[in-house]
DNA sequence: GCCGTTTTCGGCCCGACTGTTTTCAGTCG
């Protein structure tokens, strides 16, 4: 039997496809296709694997009847003829010239021709040696900026998670407050969006006189290279790395601009096709009426959105998957937010490794508007720093009801985060973890286990009857540490039958689950809680991540515990 | 190659910036 197949595994050769038919110079619009189908795969909350078995390709948007044919001959079989035959077309390689900002199909194909260039380093070679310039249309300068591009692929400039990306905007912001006529700034793009890692910041504002502001822009101390300024739009890298658009539009276009430049790219492409067959253009100015000719200009989003018959959507949901569908018949649910969260269930005090004491937390949850905290300490499991054991739980339990009659204002429930075994089983005795009002599993050691066996694990933790939460589920750390191999199609079937609740861990260094297994999760009916695994007092501020990732999976309120008040949690617990 | 308030063919989002051009192709988001 063939490995299952991985979604990104198939999402990587119809890239692979998409490149190759541009380089090919194939109509541009079956390139399109082939790069909808990307997108789409990229986003499924579902194993393709299994939509494949189930027969329900076809479901999938950009997926029609040719490449349905073809994804279900590359996870059958594992190869896909087609994909072979075209790469045989081309010099191997020749490819990867894409990756190099300023190069596009056209450039890469003639360097290919005419240079016999198919890597990145032969190209460099190639201008070192002056062959680049010496060709007609190619000058010093498109030279020297390629140059730049091929250090800057070296150098691994890449995506930063969303925590990071914060902090830099804010940055930036703050160095543009109280530029004369600047008004609207705002972050729009993946960052609006709340994707788990960003690739460049876009940043939008309005402004009367918009090259005086793109010009204050490109002066910012941080800006370490500009790559393009103009008299609306300027792009930049930061000292940082990052790259940062900025765009400025007139004060009335504020709505439309903000909505063309949130996107996502696919969102966008799918409401001017739509607005098109309505007689309609749309663009960052405006709403044109085709007919007239008359461009409608929006100072709110809402508004825009409004004036083509659809509902407003939350920037988290524009991933052009079906929520343009929903809106127009005025099915966008009302998705959750920060205020509703009523208390934090993970986290930790200095009697384990957390840096504050179960005293300062609570307060800190207190001074956040919570009506509860759990405190959800390490058992003494292998590899974690001062883990409780037995004594020492029954100590805290005994604390925690003491401070209970002492702070007003804020409930504590007693609770811990018990380690899951390799073989599944927990590392705290039966009888301690019945005292305890709410129970917490996660695995963090033997990461590297095979999928059957992970697999097994998490579900025989979660049939434990005192689990009541599996944290961070596939252990993954954004950028450091891959998830485990498990099947979490089986672990949401397992904690739907259990009824454990899983996790939304908000760490920014985590946000585990992610967007794509929450979307699912939720669709099963699995119940979800949004907690930030704090180790301080101001960690409780990573809840904002944990909702971001939420919306993105398009949970509601009631889809999240601890949203419940403090009774009404507290009874869901207690079975 | 996909898709349907233009529905099984004939369309397919839209605009900014750069470089090397003297009117625009290529690239990007």
């Amino acid at each position: 039997m063939l490995r299952a197949m991985k979604n990104a595994e198939v999402a990587k050769v119809f890239q692979a496809i998409a490149d190759l038919l541009e380089l090919k110079g194939e109509n541009p619009f079956k390139i399109r296709a082939y790069q909808r189908a990307v997108f789409s795969l990229e986003h499924l909350p579902q194993e393709v694997a299994e939509l494949v078995a189930e027969g329900r390709l076809r479901e999938v948007p950009g997926v029609g009847e040719a490449i349905a044919k073809k994804i279900t001959e590359f996870v059958t079989t594992g190869r896909l003829q087609y994909y072979e035959e075209l790469k045989a077309e081309f010099p191997e390689g020749m490819s990867t010239l894409l990756e190099v900002p300023g190069i596009g199909p056209k450039t890469a194909m003639r360097l290919g021709n005419e240079l016999d260039i198919k890597s990145l380093d032969e190209l460099e070679e190639a201008i070192n040696e002056g062959r680049v310039a010496a060709l007609p249309r190619l000058g010093e300068k498109t030279v020297e900026n390629i140059r730049r591009h091929i250090q800057a692929l070296r150098r691994k400039d890449r995506r930063i998670p969303i925590g990071e990306a914060l902090s830099v905007v804010d940055e930036i912001m703050a160095g543009l407050k109280g530029v004369p006529g600047l008004k609207n700034l705002t972050p729009a793009g993946s960052l609006r969006r709340f994707r788990e890692t960003i690739g460049d910041i876009d940043l939008m504002g309005t402004a009367d006189d918009a090259p005086t502001v793109i010009q204050a822009f490109v002066s910012l101390p941080q800006v370490r290279e500009i790559l393009a300024k103009g008299t609306t739009k300027a792009s930049v890298v930061m000292a940082g790395g990052l790259q940062v658009d900025f765009r400025i539009v007139e004060h009335d276009s504020f709505g439309s601009l903000l909505q063309h430049f949130t996107g996502s790219m696919q969102h966008n492409v799918n409401l001017r096709e739509r607005a098109h067959r309505m007689g309609l253009k749309l663009s960052e100015y405006g709403i044109t009426d085709l007919a007239t000719g008359k461009l409608e200009k929006f100072t709110s989003e809402a508004d825009f959105y409004r004036r083509q018959g659809l509902q407003f959507m939350p920037p988290e949901i524009r991933e052009g998957q079906q929520e343009i569908a929903l809106a127009e018949a005025g099915n966008i649910p009302m998705l959750v937010e920060l205020a509703d969260i009523k208390g934090d269930l993970h986290v930790h005090t200095d009697w384990s490794d957390g840096r504050d004491s179960l005293e300062a937390m609570a307060q800190a949850a207190k001074a956040k508007g919570y009506q509860y905290l759990a405190i959800s300490d390490h058992s003494a499991g292998r590899g974690i720093a001062h883990g409780l054991d037995n004594n020492r739980l029954r100590q805290q339990i005994e604390l925690i009801r003491e401070l209970n009659q002492k702070i007003k204002g804020i409930h504590i429930f007693s609770g811990m985060e018990v380690d899951i075994r390799a073989d599944g089983s927990l590392d705290m005795s039966e009888e301690l973890l019945g005292e305890l009002d709410i129970v917490i599993a996660a695995v963090h050691s033997g990461m590297g286990q095979s999928e059957a066996r992970m697999t097994e694990r998490l579900i025989r933790a979660m049939e434990s009857p005192h689990v009541d939460i599996l944290a961070h589920p596939t252990c993954r750390l954004l950028q450091a540490r891959e998830p485990v191999a498990a099947d979490m199609e089986a672990v949401f079937q397992a904690a739907l039958r259990t009824n454990t609740a899983l996790e939304i861990n908000a760490m920014p260094s985590r946000l585990d689950l992610k967007d794509t297994h929450v979307y699912r999760a939720r669709e099963l009916g699995v119940k979800l809680v949004i907690s930030t695994d704090a180790h301080a007092g101001e960690h409780l501020d990573f809840m904002r991540f944990g909702i971001g990732v939420a919306r993105r999976g398009w949970c509601r309120a009631a889809d999240v515990l601890n949203t419940l008040p403090r009774a009404a949690l507290a009874a869901y617990f207690e079975h």
